[in-house]
DNA sequence: ATTCAAATACAACTTAAGTCATATATGGTA
DNA sequence: TACCATATATGACTTAAGTTGTATTTGAAT
């Protein structure tokens, strides 16, 4: 019974792999720091069961990185680790296909229990945490449009909208419009909330 | 010999924890999640020589629990562990007096000597990741004005100045008055590269 | 006591941000 | 095909952001 852990935290997975090992009989937890090494794990460790990923390792492009590891590797149950406890991440992390979303800050009984319970073939996701998203507001995990994306990453960097329309070749106006719509779509008045708002939500790092 | 550690994150916790009391013998680790709690336990256990303190935790208003807490209990050593590498952060909890600044990415072996070297009356500093602001900047660490951060902190809620302004019992004039003084202490040209520098440098959550 | 630098405050002015009406291309659907 | 929703694009217009000159206060240095 393989497994992996991804973490850029020395100590935290010295803990975490130490406990599962003492705790899972039969299991064995390899670890690596970075996206990239976890890559390489799950191409060479193919009786890999279950991988346990940081999503803010070095090298992760977000949460992009599971649906392609899924894709390459379809038998490797993805469960990601997060400091971050935002609902809308936790469903974004559901969307694309992963087993299960452990908050950092759950004790540690509770991350024990829910890595046994996805071994298990089932899932794990913190639904007091989600629900206060599908309460608060019917659809937390907001869309934007590709070019939407496009201006709010330039836009969270600090460039200003001359800047911004130069690089993506378009109007001040158009992306003034672009911007307004952001707005809307997050529910917030003015840039800094967007930012804020869509940091929150894992819309961009 | 006792050691507190404070963060919220109860893997971390484990693995330090376990780590420290296995290679320091004598040595008692306690535990806790949040800035209340470090600070009763410091009340509380008299005997407490060294307090590993996560900046990140919850209640902690920033650096400056660093000043209190050795201001009320002068006999018990500060050291940092947090997850953020910036320079200009190093600096700043130097600054405050702690006894030392341990990156979370850090291996193992740096952890533990690390507190050792602490623990035996000494000091450990990441020079490496320091000497990058040095180099890179005279001055890295900004230092505004009280006024100054009190505008910041309400600029990076996404406030507007006129809500700013409201709340501080100023005009809107003297609101953009501060905000262009913060802009050149940090060096950007608009509000959304304040709040990243400032983020960066620490000066905000 | 006086000088000086720094912090705080205000307002007129310029520039950028944000709103709105409008237009076109694209892709799915009746 | 014709229709409709959505993404994208633009510019005129309004509001807020950012700049600059000026004034008052405070504390430290002379």
């Amino acid at each position: 019974m393989k497994l992996l852990i991804a973490d850029d935290h020395g100590l935290f997975r010295l803990g975490l792999k130490a406990a599962i090992e003492q705790k899972i009989e039969g299991s064995e937890v390899l670890e690596c720091e970075d996206a990239k090494g976890a890559l390489e794990f799950m191409e060479r460790e193919k009786d890999l069961k279950l991988a346990l990923l940081d999503i803010n390792i070095p090298g992760n492009e977000g949460l992009s990185f599971i649906y392609t590891a899924l894709e390459r590797y379809p038998n490797i149950k993805i469960c990601v680790i997060s400091g971050n406890e935002d609902p809308a991440i936790i469903s974004a992390v559901m969307e694309k296909g992963a087993s299960g979303f452990i908050p950092k800050s759950s004790a540690n009984e509770v991350i024990f229990s829910a890595v046994q319970i996805i071994l298990a073939g089932s899932q794990y996701f913190p639904m007091d945490l989600l629900n206060k998203a599908t309460v608060k507001t019917e659809k937390s995990l907001s869309r934007l449009t590709p070019r939407q994306l496009d201006v709010l990453k330039s836009m969270a960097e600090g460039q200003a909208n001359k800047q911004i329309a130069d690089n993506l070749n378009i109007s001040v106006g158009t992306v003034k419009t672009h911007i307004t719509a952001i707005f809307e779509e997050l529910t917030v008045t003015n840039r800094t909330q967007a930012i804020n708002a869509a940091r929150d939500k894992g819309l961009i790092l």
